[in-house]
DNA sequence: CAGTGGTCTAGACCACGCT
DNA sequence: GCGTGGTCTAGACCACTGT
């Protein structure tokens, strides 16, 4: 029954963004119970290919718009950063108006865990600074990210004030005011399926995993910021440009 | 009653591995009907924290290794192929002896159909050469890709005999013997769920997504290969390096 | 063989959306 | 108020795994 419903879909017959035939409908053209159709419903919705609302009924997932989170959108930051324009990676990925997005934030001092310790090569204890983030653009929040600065680098500066977010021209511009320009960024990706947390603040549907970043932000061989940042990954194709000359 | 039961798997109360109690067990622990306790643990199930078996238990998934694919391997190959050594892009990442796997290949001449003749930047309908493959460890499937070569580049040379694969060296040895020094890759990198086939042929459990990669290979400014390349997110991490200087 | 998960039926009540 | 999906009960038979 998934299957042929799948095929439908797949097909055109039932086309993205509408409505699937209700549960009742569907007991009667399968001629199973309730609980059948329930099942194979679950089974497409753990697939990515429906979402089911309350009261409304179960629909072919659309086709999202899909942002693009590249390599390149730090070679372009940091062009922006020397001729002293503005913008952020964020920003600079959406082609937006660097303005147009909100931004919860939550700054906290702690001292640093295993894995961000690892990641900066420092002992454990040391202590850091945790910034958290949400970006939001029309009022969606699109990304969730922690990012972490050496305490003693940042202690006392802007950068360590709340107040100063969102900071124009972003993490590299932040890092620039420090005296750092940055020369190289590592990224890790994984994909998941997201925690429960992260499914509700990104209001991400059943079906839909999530791309984690972990970043580590270079000048020379010293790492100056580590950062895991998370997206859902309908949303998000992640570009890659590696020079080997 | 999922929320107790990822409770206890997290803080390691259910070690990894490990079996939850049975679906009779869990009605009498929580008093509710087996339909109930049945809807919780698909939940689990879809959030890739558990895997079910007939007739043995439901267990909690077992840390898995996980493959590292990053830039730096074509790098690494890059200047195996230079010195004249041995290996692919896949034993490189997995620090395995080329020989230790096992291939599953397909060769057909194609059209160009839009996807690839878009990154190839050449006419639709232009002809290539179209290899499935499927690499296999230990006998179990780890990736599945499709990869295109224009038909007019590689006609009548040992590239496009299926019988010398795998090929020593791989990819980059490829186009090293067709006269073709690679100069950059780019990578396009998004997380879906798998298709049914990718699910069966890679034996990807419910609840874990894919990693769908596009690769484009260039010499200079020309496209010389398109690749799609499918591995399950469980077991990869992505790693790349950027540098900015 | 007993115990496990996989599948299915036939009811029931609820919360929500729309008209 | 009616139709929708969300949740739940109380049964049933099957296929598979282990001993």
């Amino acid at each position: 029954m998934a299957d042929e419903l799948r095929h439908r879909m797949m097909s055109g017959a039932i086309p993205p963004g509408s409505l699937l035939p209700s549960e009742a409908t569907l007991m009667a053209e399968f001629s199973v119970a309730r609980g059948t159709v329930r099942e194979a419903l679950a089974l497409l919705r753990a697939e990515g290919l429906t979402v089911s609302e309350k009261g409304r009924g179960t629909f072919v997932r659309p086709v999202l718009p899909v942002r693009r989170l590249g390599s390149e959108r730090y070679r372009a930051e940091l062009e922006q950063v020397r001729r002293g324009e503005l913008g952020t990676s964020f920003t600079v990925d959406q082609r937006v108006d660097w303005s147009s997005y909100t931004l919860d934030k939550e700054f906290r001092e702690v001292p640093a865990a295993d894995p961000a310790a690892e990641l900066f090569g420092v002992t454990p204890g040391t202590m850091l600074l945790e910034r958290r983030f949400v970006f939001r653009t029309h009022g969606v929040a699109q990304q969730m990210s922690t990012s972490f600065l050496l305490l003693s680098m940042v202690a006392d500066t802007p950068v360590a004030d709340p107040a100063n977010e969102p900071w124009p021209g972003g993490n590299t511009s932040q890092l620039h005011s420090l005296g750092y320009d940055i020369t190289a960024v590592r990224e890790q990706v994984v994909a998941r399926m997201p925690l429960p947390d992260e499914k509700d603040t990104l209001r991400i549907p059943g079906g839909v995993p999530v791309v984690a970043i972990t970043r580590q932000t270079y000048v020379d061989e010293m790492v100056v910021e580590v950062a895991d940042i998370v997206v859902p990954g309908d949303r998000v194709r992640l570009d890659y440009l590696i020079h080997l000359t």
